[in-house]
DNA sequence: TTGACAAATCAAATTTTATTGATATGATAT
DNA sequence: ATATCATATCAATAAAATTTGATTTGTCAA
């Protein structure tokens, strides 16, 4: 059983996606591992604000790094899909079976 | 077939949910459609303020809303869901068969 | 050990977002 | 028509996130 996801996390994980950046460096990382100096040309970013929005993914979760030599491979991490999946699933699922209360 | 999101769209809908309050809000709503005053005293909130943050949710398509005589009933939108869940998949699906590089 | 390269960190400036209180809009009931 | 209630909008402020340029840290090779 994977560890419960407090609402905080979930604000951590989403706030990482909600940018177009963060988005295309994700995107990039789709096709495999890739180090800080082959993401900076395809996304067109200076290095230290690159060095941020990758910080501010793997802080959240979404992405691990390691270092090879002189460089560091980041990659999206195993399980940053499925925590979104379930919770899309979860919001599908409660937006189906929602009752129509009329509350007021 | 369902429309293809842009990654600005993506943004907008993962900004949307990157604050705690606004996934509060959207689980209070899981439970069914609501008025805004229904919502008010749960959440805790000022009237402009969850105002403002109903309308952030609903601009990007995870709330929609209706009139109902006086009131406004806010629920969950049917493919909220569905948009999240199928991005998770998609980047699981990604992060699975993603090449190891070693690019430097 | 020095030099060069890769990446992270820091402080300052800028931009964006959230919050507040006041006001406007729209519906209902009297 | 007027009063009242529910919600949205607006302008001003406060708070948070992003961007920049400079500096630091860590690694390798000469």
């Amino acid at each position: 059983m994977a560890i419960q996801k407090t609402a905080a996390n979930y604000a951590q994980i989403f706030h990482a996606l909600s940018d177009e950046k963060r988005l295309a460096i994700l995107d990039l990382l789709r096709a495999g591992e890739r180090c800080v100096c082959d993401i900076a040309g395809p996304i067109g970013m200076k290095q230290s604000l690159l060095s941020f929005h990758l910080k501010v993914l793997r802080e959240a979760g979404l992405l691990r790094s390691a270092r090879v030599g002189k460089w560091i491979h980041y990659s999206i991490h195993p399980e940053a899909g499925d925590v979104l999946e379930s919770f899309g699933r979860e919001l599908a699922m409660s937006a189906m079976s929602a009752k129509v209360v009329f509350c007021c």
